[in-house]
DNA sequence: TCTCCTTATCGTCCGCTCGACGCTAACAGG
DNA sequence: CCTGTTAGCGTCGAGCGGACGATAAGGAGA
């Protein structure tokens, strides 16, 4: 096709500053864990314009020559003190309502995290304060910016990894039993599991858990010691383990822009 | 986590320029459809530095004002003729290396659109050609920026989205055959699959397909003529159509930035 | 110690889905 | 009529998952 009015500035073949508008691009974080049975994500409360007093997700503006990987890894290291290798990370998307920042044209690329159960960190520049809060207490209409559909879209895509990945050991600590990773699942899916069910798929499936040598820890609530298991190398279910309930034959599809 | 030497310019009350860096912001478009019964992209041969006379992805500078999703569209609609509701279209994922542009910073925002088969179009300013080229034909090598990253991760995502959606119906003309939908499925997965269980699980599965009522075309080779189908209502399959080979334990996984 | 409660782990039954594959239906061409 | 092709239906058996019984192994309290 050629020669609608801006096609001649596509893909110039000098750096000409005139020829395309500048923008800011921040990451945000969208980190989830699973504290006392609940999924949950880290909200900050901003201190500062825009939306002082709203809650928000952590995040800000990637730096010169930094890869936005990279910028989220720093990010997850500065705010939380989550090492990298502690938890699992990987891109959300990006979100570029030309409107969704007052001050500024802002893309904000979003990145998933799932942690284990952590303190919650101090609170950084901007922030009045950090905290974790379950997912299903959190009021869309008081988040900052567009970060109600970001948090959406992660908690959608985190609900679904459970699916078809094993990354639900990523919300537990580094040796687990098969009833906290249960309990995960649970808390991210929001419904009960039969256990004896749970135990045998996850066992079952060849890479998944890894047995630990030692034999037993102890119960908070009494009953049988149960094993102690690590992540195995396996990166996908196969066969995924479903979510129980009997989902309609339409839903929500995942950033689809336009029709299916 | 207090006071690393930039935090404070984290989420700045005011908008001060010097605060941040300015940024390219791109849309690539990783066009796919099926031609010939191959799995083919959208290719551009580029015509200007950098990267002159290497293939390329389509795709330019997101305008002032202008939202990711509706530049995606509208590089569609402009480069190929496609309308926005004759294809499928969804974020792939923000792509952000520093050094993927000698030119500057740029961020690029890539977009996966599933296409019928169409003729393809003119070269647009700054490409010399515009041809499909099945995805197996292409030289990651010979590829501009990062697109064969950009390239690798939307067969990735397209071939995984026909397991779990019916989405293959969209590389389809509005009104197809059981047959033509399994040749889509064939190519983008490049496995013959068995047509009898084939059409037992499409025409099985509810709101995947809806019939109309023209009872028959032609053949082209003969044969007994099929009935004709056009999309239904439903976005995902349940359960999900799995492709047939083996899966080992261990397998790519997209875009994890750190340990599982 | 015995009872009861809790969680862990193993096993059984049954329905559903899928892969493999046989069979018939409905066209075209010679 | 015969053959070749694709469409569509049926059958069988293995495997997986939901429902759920049974047993194991701990702690708390009578």
């Amino acid at each position: 096709m050629t020669g609608p009015p801006d096609a001649e500035q596509d893909w110039l073949g000098d750096y000409d500053p005139r020829a395309f508008p500048p923008f800011g691009v921040t990451v945000d974080m969208v980190l989830l864990t699973v504290r006392e049975d609940r999924f949950s994500v880290l909200m900050v409360e901003r201190d500062t314009h825009p939306f002082r007093g709203f809650g928000a997700l952590p995040g800000g503006f990637v730096q010169e020559g930094e890869d936005l990987d990279a910028a989220a890894v720093r990010r997850l290291e500065q705010e939380t003190g989550i090492r990298r290798d502690a938890a699992y990370v990987e891109q959300l998307g990006a979100f570029g309502d030309p409107h969704r920042d007052p001050r500024m044209r802002v893309v904000s690329v979003a990145y998933l995290v799932f942690a284990p159960d952590l303190p919650a960190p101090l609170p950084a520049a901007g922030a009045r304060s950090v905290s974790w809060v379950p997912v299903d207490d959190v009021d869309g209409d008081r988040l900052a910016f567009d970060h109600a559909r970001v948090l959406a879209a992660g908690v959608e895509r985190a609900r679904a990894k459970l699916e078809y990945t094993p990354l639900a050991a990523a919300f537990c600590d580094d040796a687990f039993t098969v009833g906290e990773l249960r309990k995960v699942y649970e808390a991210v899916w929001g419904v009960p599991l039969d256990p004896r069910n749970f135990h045998r798929k996850v066992t079952g499936t060849p890479g998944f858990l890894v047995p630990v040598g030692k034999p037993a820890p102890v119960g908070p609530e009494g009953g049988r010691p149960a094993a102690l298991y690590r992540r195995g190398p396996a990166t996908l279910l196969h066969p995924a383990m479903l979510r129980p309930v009997t989902r309609p034959v339409t839903r929500e599809q995942s950033q689809g822009v336009s029709r299916g």
